[in-house]
DNA sequence: CCTCAGCATTGAATCGTTTTAACCACCGAG
DNA sequence: CTCGGTGGTTAAAACGATTCAATGCTGAGG
């Protein structure tokens, strides 16, 4: 229970606190037997520095706060463990927040990075929070946007390109042939649906004897899929689309199984051909494997807290937008 | 960049930091015009408490640590949502760590928590850390097993009965009629593997002839059952398995994609029938939703949490060894 | 023999919060 | 009029690590 304190140390090995400290923290510094009798005194007592003194100390936290929309989403576990591995080469944790698309949480989350001073923030927004970011900047806590831009460009960001992915997604349907297209997302009030609508409609354009059909669904989710999908196949043949762009690969796996369930009333992809987004692990093992518009989940994580050590080392650095480009990635659910 | 600090406000509100503290802490023990008095000079300054100075003073973080063998199952997944909300009312905060199978990261998670001086731990071990987590008792760091019993009844645990799970799994498919089982998974140094299979065995027991068939892998992922399945295809006809039983769920989409891709030579459930483990969101949405052994994830995060906290208030109760158990969901493919 | 440079080490101050013991003013009971 | 509360407030002492200015020591140069 007697918890062992650099004190307990510096007595044990005949030293004082401070070299102790430097032993830790500056070992150039300190006799090369006095380093080795200090780490002795260190094994012996099996001496653990507490972080809270450290951090109270310097005044921050040794710790990278993440805030996600969705952790049950694999394109935002990727993202962690992008952003945790990049952490980790720097000697730093990832603090894993998950807000589910609810205001209340998120907010919830930004309090307690402040409080534990945290060495800086990256998230993905759901509210506008532009505001609060700022205050926290103010009070010393820097913050990158992950998978969404900064609109007035105050703050840096790593995201995707989902206008460029969404017209990618739509062109490689239309180039298939296919005239009845839909989107089915939701809901619109999030950036990245918004971008990817706008970037199927975008492709549309030049695509006059095309249609474009929204299916707004209240979350994104693969369960809300099913439910899209279901009502789509109780349309009568002719009145279904020929194509359908899902906001992202929970909703096409979703979709796809309703679809096929009852009884094969349409075939995937002869009748109904399918283009998610994200490219999840899960994706390629769907049955009918699904193409999909691939973003570098991992390697957002890891630049965006590239860039967020780079600003924290030198704040003279003004904001970057980094901006990915997606790739789309063709399975047997649009072709062979 | 100047940090607002108790003693700002104290200035501000013209008393003393020891009302400050107590205003937030134990403010029955303050005057009501007081109380005010100091609010508003937080909310003017704009006042965080710096939760490093917390700790340091009460000696433990507000932090729960939790070490999960592999972050992209969302099997753990679930977990950390279920330990999160429970935490959360608790007023506690979760910190994830993802060891991914490997000793060292593990450790090296630990090592974190210990110096964060976290409330308490909630790890799915890989190695054999029972002496380690002793010595964190020994420290004053509680720590419950996750998905995981206690070989010596030392600490708590939380976990679902594997063995009964395996014999679910394997009985069903015998009830089906098949004979000729595969078991695949791995690495079988794992504790939650053994017990699978051990489980699977003692079904096989009853029927004499019906044969088990064990397939090692090196790690229970989608890719490693994409491998698996495609060996299996490989095989003349008549030397497959009628039936396969896959350690998880990630496993068994992974088999499910690599029966079904190549031409379809293998129809399941006709040729070949498919149990998964844990019953994964994505199991349901597969093509041929799979039937899986459902553990309840969530409760047993939270359940987790609730014990360590009870631990934690209360250092006399004695551990304890929760076990739920699983329940066998029938889907296609192994049936109608 | 003295001084100065350079190295190793020390001691004290500091970070921001919580808690404890002491203190004060006031009131009611004796 | 005094004594014992009582409710409200304060000042000071922690918590444990880091840093910085000061100090002691050694040996080289004058």
């Amino acid at each position: 229970m007697a918890t062992v304190s650099v004190k307990d140390v510096a007595r044990r090995a005949g030293v004082s606190v401070g070299t102790v400290s430097n032993v830790m923290n500056h070992p150039h510094k300190v006799a090369l037997d006095t380093v080795e009798r200090v780490q002795a005194a260190i094994n012996e007592l099996g001496f653990i520095r507490n972080d809270a003194a450290r951090q109270l100390r310097d005044g921050r936290s040794k710790t990278i706060g993440l805030v996600v929309l969705d952790v049950r989403n694999p394109f935002f576990t990727e993202i962690a463990r992008g952003a945790e591995d990049r952490a980790a080469e720097a000697g730093l944790a990832v603090t894993l927040g998950n807000s589910d698309e609810n205001t209340q949480r998120e907010s919830t989350y930004l309090d307690l990075f402040e409080q534990q001073r945290v060495h800086g923030i990256l998230i993905s927004p759901y509210a506008d929070i532009t505001p609060r970011l700022r205050a926290l900047r103010e009070h010393g806590i820097r913050s990158v946007l992950v998978d969404r831009t900064s609109p007035d460009a105050t703050f840096s960001s790593v995201s995707v390109d989902d206008v460029a992915g969404g017209a990618l997604a739509v062109t490689h349907l239309l180039a298939l042939g296919r005239s009845r297209i839909a989107f089915v997302g939701g809901p619109l009030a999030i950036r990245q649906m918004i971008d990817r609508l706008a970037g199927a409609r975008q492709a549309m354009a030049e695509h006059p004897n095309a249609a474009l059909e929204v299916i707004e669904i209240a979350a994104s989710t693969v369960l809300e899929g099913r439910r899209a999908g279901a009502a789509i196949v109780d349309r009568p043949a002719h009145s279904r689309p020929d194509a359908i762009f899902a906001a992202n690969d929970l909703v096409s796996m979703g979709l796809l199984q309703a679809l096929m369930m009852q009884g094969l009333p349409v075939r995937v992809p002869d009748d109904i051909a399918i283009v998610g987004y994200d490219d999840i692990d899960f994706a390629a093992a769907a049955v009918v494997p699904l193409s999909s518009i691939r973003q570098p989940s991992a390697l957002i994580g890891s630049t965006a807290v590239k860039i967020l050590l780079e600003e924290a080392a030198d704040a003279s650095i003004p904001p970057r937008q980094i901006e990915f480009q997606p790739e789309l990635v063709v399975r047997d659910s649009t072709g062979r």
